[in-house]
DNA sequence: GCAGAAGGCTAACATCGTTAGCCGCAGGCG
DNA sequence: CGCCTGCGGCTAACGATGTTAGCCTTCTGC
């Protein structure tokens, strides 16, 4: 039996993480359309069509793109969650148990969210723009990437919501060149994080 | 000189309009796989090279098409906004000359940018999905189509960006599919609209 | 009446994802 | 020891894509 049973699985084999390893690094290094079964293939020194000997199909290597992507948005995000609970909080006020103010927090995990998008451009694009394959995805890897901006607004799925649509968007927009070339984003952030915390 | 020439600007010549028409009826009726060169050729009962004695290439149509969708959408924008300009105000408060509240206008504005991405989900990712090629737009389309919201906001740059950003991200993660299926958004767009009106 | 442009056409190229079918080699087992 | 199975490579090929080169017809203006 070949690789491919376990591919909707997470891809732990050497072969299949050598793929998905030159795959990414064609998505970063020259955009979305250098990456192609055959550069892929060529890349780790095989023809194209042994990929399929490891991967189902194109959209399969993908998969497995989108769920490393998300998985390293996670880890951002709950990195900027324990860098905001204990800041520079004002004191007194009742804030929820983790400390820091929902505004801190809020503010944190854009910031990351930002970053992270912005720093892995062709992958985020990749990861958000088209509809999520959730069978190809490790067990409660979603729920995780969605706990800590959850958290942020105590739960509240409706605000979870309104504010994730806030950072996708500001983020899309921004790596679409929509924005006025030049346009310095900061003071928009800002409206909008405030705006969800208060 | 062939039609290539004009083809940065407005389109108007009779087999350019047809030729982003077939553009448009197989974007909106097969998906954007189906966008192809030999296809709407096809459909305008031509062979695909002759397409290019119109347009310089296919992502010049594609140009047009946006083009043809932000009208729409402007006017869409500017009826929601005339709209809720005269409606249901609460009498007395200090709003803007062009009457209802800010939360009532914004709600409008953000309902009609909603209803017009999901009336036309593939035009709607052509449009907004992809840096805009702002020569090929008609002078002062993209100002129009951002006029009513910034009206609404006040003239606040960074108001009207933050809104734009929550409507469009919550558009592209609900045509993406990325909200659990059958999920209930009305709450999200209200706590959005609120959030800013605020 | 003739020149030139407008707007068709066919043939072709490189590239894409993908499939069929073949082959070498390693490991388990009788 | 020898066989047999299956993993993981290969070549050849198919249909489709965007796009170019080059040809030909028809219509218009001088």
């Amino acid at each position: 039996m070949s690789d491919v049973s376990y591919v909707s699985a997470p891809p732990v084999g050497g072969r299949a993480r050598e793929i998905v390893a030159a795959a990414r690094e064609l998505l970063e290094g020259e955009g979305p359309e250098a990456v192609s079964m055959r550069r892929i293939a060529e890349r780790i020194g095989i023809k194209a069509p042994s990929l399929y000997k490891h991967f189902a199909d194109k959209s399969a290597v993908e998969s497995a793109l989108v769920a490393q992507a998300m998985a390293e948005l996670a880890e951002a995000l709950e990195a900027a969650e324990a860098g905001s609970a204990g800041s520079a909080g004002s004191a007194g006020s009742a804030e929820s148990a983790a400390g820091g103010s929902r505004l801190e927090r809020i503010t944190a995990l854009m910031g990351a969210y930002r970053a992270y998008a912005l720093a892995h451009p062709d992958l985020y694009r990749l990861m958000s723009g088209q509809p999520l394959d959730r069978a190809a995805l490790p067990e409660g890897l979603e729920e995780r990437a969605a706990a800590p901006l959850m958290r942020a607004v105590g739960g509240d799925h409706d605000a979870a919501r309104a504010v994730w649509g806030f950072g996708h968007g500001m983020v899309a927009l921004e790596l679409a060149g929509r924005f006025p070339p030049g346009a310095d984003l900061s003071g928009a952030w800002a409206r909008g994080c405030g705006a969800f915390a208060g």
